[in-house]
DNA sequence: TTGCTTGCAAAGTATTTGCACCGGA
DNA sequence: TCCGGTGCAAATACTTTGCAAGCAA
């Protein structure tokens, strides 16, 4: 839409934005919720919902009501859960008309990460899909290494 | 090595070799890890600890013991993890000799698993470590879609 | 007002661990 | 025999859910 210039370099939109993409899916932008997402926005790289929750210091907000704002926001494609192998969900702000699709290099000792924005698996995948008769093919891809300060 | 010819078709090697293997470890090959093991070497996908331990009916294991089989298991590689994203750790036999570096396309409806033999990322992965100065880089990839039968 | 939201507490699920006893090598 | 392995139960960790009260629209 015809948003004007934007001050921030922070990923994704501004909160008048994000408030409008919620009210457009029926949710209202409560307190917590706008916590959730200032923090992730101020995230340059994927959160759990235990440093979100963190995150809200001096805010009171239940950690149950996070991972339910989280829940709403990914329904609603504002957020994109990631996972890094180690069984805990991790979330980014996804930014408006775009999809969240990317992948990230992380550092298998001290956590690092490192976001790649292009992918390159359209081809593969779709190579995939066709010679298995799949539809609607997506994939997870993440990579694992020793950062140049841990090696 | 010269093992003889073999009467069945199940990924990985025989009990024999797999006791060899657990025994250079300075493992024990134990009534409930030769059961973890025939369980997995009759799975033709990745299988949870709860699906394993269903496997053993009738044999006495307990779970607690299957998680410990699973993890000195890929301690010395014979079998290979994997995550597809639901938070549940999933195993396969590795045949020896082998990483076990492959993919799978699961179907997010009934859960049906296709295997993929080969990797494709060798090239792209080598130009991300480079250029973010990573090394001993490693990746996790699946995909998803809708089987034949879903759609 | 109305229905979505929240805090709090409790329940669920996956996985790990302490400990005394047991069994391969 | 000896040390690793096992069952059992309890403890962790992450996430979800029931319920009564609260608040945005």
């Amino acid at each position: 839409m015809g948003t004007g210039h934007q001050h921030c370099q922070h990923r994704g939109a501004n909160l008048a934005e994000l408030a409008d993409r919620l009210r457009r899916g029926a949710r209202k932008l409560t307190g917590p919720r706008q916590l959730v997402l200032e923090s992730l926005r101020h995230s340059r790289h994927p959160q759990t919902p235990k440093e979100i929750h963190a995150a809200l210091a001096g805010q009171p907000c239940d950690l149950a009501t996070v991972y339910r704002s989280l829940k709403v926001l990914s329904d609603l494609g504002m957020v994109q859960r990631f996972d890094f192998g180690d069984g805990i969900a991790r979330f980014e702000l996804v930014a408006e008309g775009r999809d969240g699709h990317h992948h990230h290099l992380i550092c298998t000792r001290c956590a690092r990460v490192v976001e790649l924005d292009e992918c390159f698996l359209d081809e593969i995948q779709q190579r995939i899909a066709t010679a298995n008769g799949f539809r609607a093919v997506t994939h997870k891809l993440e990579f694992f290494g020793l950062c140049p300060d841990c090696q």
